[in-house]
DNA sequence: ATCATTCGGTACGCAAACGTACCGTGCTCC
DNA sequence: GGAGCACGGTACGTTTGCGTACCGAATGAT
């Protein structure tokens, strides 16, 4: 399931998939760094609330308009939420992998999905239903606080690719994009087409195959139809606008209490 | 300070400003939107909790980082929250007039600002002090679901504005912008600058004069040295994209509890 | 009344990104 | 092994918007 890190992509990168504890562990773990950064208290009996489902790429978890049954917390899945257009363009408005978790609405007092999102890299989430999840919101603040900032950092995120994709080129917003789900899959390599986030950023394939082909010429990544690698993060970080930093630093935080 | 409203704004437009009730009135009204959403009994004694202070145009009112010291429920005033990039430029992120709230943190378990946040046209906004607004949203449960609600269109809006500003010509993202202000100030007429309006939208200011020009030419409005009036709404929202009407149903349902 | 400033109309060349299209290659499925 | 398809490299002309600059008109200050 998880292919071999590329040595210039630390394992422990805050935001990338922690291990999953076996049994030798005291502590579960449910691989998601929301729940993960939850106090013990409040994680007891999480494992009974969460199902693990392994989604495939490009399969939908959440319908704009729909009822929403359950929150989904990747593990080392990444899902993309998206905004459809009139012309029935669609447009990625956030990405979340394990330090968020899908939907957002569930946290402010709503079961209907204002979006649709689906999975991007396939992969596992917990799925919890939207009962449990309501039950933890009110018997346990710690979750609830959790929970309310994770949103927060979702907002920050939404509002810092607006003001990206009014002023930062297409290369530099791919770079971003490649850093972002780097750490999301927690691997260095993983698959995605052209075509995909070219719909993913608003731009043209073309455009995405160009700056894919700038950023492989500097050794930032490798390109073979549909399974990007990267070689060298840092090169790659250096190509990305600064979105990445500041949207990362904020899922941290978040996660901090 | 309401300027005359112009005919083809209908006064009572969903997120315009309401009239506020003078003591002939049974029911406080407070000229906001979300405040007066509340049931009567959770909005008993809110004109003790809200200070009205009159902003003038660009008046900071929140800074990133800075700690919350209260949260202002515009009433015919609005406030821009603003992302900063990493070369300085300001990118507007979000929009606020009577029918929200600044900031959204407050709701979401957090007394520092993730944003800045001015007064962009001038007017009245109820300041209530973080810690009153801690204590409503402890006490009143439809006081929180409202404001939650309202974190959630808030959220909704910068999404559609990722996808607006990936796809949308500049001369829709004009219009789109003077016709939520238009219904923000709830007059057809406002002072805001070419200027100002490009370093919102994240383009030239030559861009927005371009902009302004084609939308007077179809008589949609009449630009006079900072002052705008909107001539014809219709006009106006035919020429805006669908973010205009997207974004507005949310808002309007996040009031409907 | 005069001056300085703000604001917006307009224009120039230029760069980025667009829409589209064509084609080769690698993969998958018979 | 061959057919069909998915994917990406590349190229064309076109459009949009950018950066910049200049100027005149309206406004406000002295």
């Amino acid at each position: 399931m998880r292919a071999t890190p590329s040595p210039t992509v630390a394992p422990d990168t805050d935001l990338s998939v922690p291990p999953r504890n076996g049994a030798v562990s005291a502590v579960f773990s449910s691989g998601n760094r929301v729940l993960d950064a939850l106090p013990p208290l409040d994680l007891a009996g999480i494992e009974h609330d969460l199902e693990i489902v392994t989604l495939s790429a490009h399969q939908f978890t959440h319908s704009i308009g729909g009822t929403m049954h359950h929150v989904d917390f990747p593990i080392d899945a990444v899902l993309s939420v998206v905004a459809t257009l009139a012309n029935g363009d669609s447009v990625e408005v956030g990405t979340v992998g394990c330090e968020g978790f899908v939907e957002a609405d569930a946290a402010l007092e709503s079961t209907i999905s204002s979006r649709t999102s689906f999975c991007q890299v396939k992969g596992r989430v917990g799925r919890m239903s939207v009962k449990r999840f309501d039950e933890r919101m009110t018997a346990s603040a710690p979750f609830a606080r959790l929970m309310r900032h994770n949103v927060r950092a979702t907002l920050f995120s939404a509002q810092q690719f607006v003001a990206c994709n009014a002023k930062h080129s297409v290369l530099q917003r791919c770079a971003r994009w490649l850093c972002m789900t780097a750490d999301r899959v927690g691997s260095a390599q993983f698959t995605l087409t052209h075509d995909f986030l070219a719909i993913m950023l608003g731009v043209r394939r073309a455009g995405v195959s160009e700056a894919a082909d700038t950023l492989s010429r500097i050794g930032a990544i490798e390109y073979r139809r549909g399974l990007v690698t990267v070689l060298d993060k840092a090169l790659l970080e250096g190509a990305a606008c600064e979105c990445y930093q500041t949207c990362r630093h904020a899922f941290v935080t978040s996660l901090l209490g």
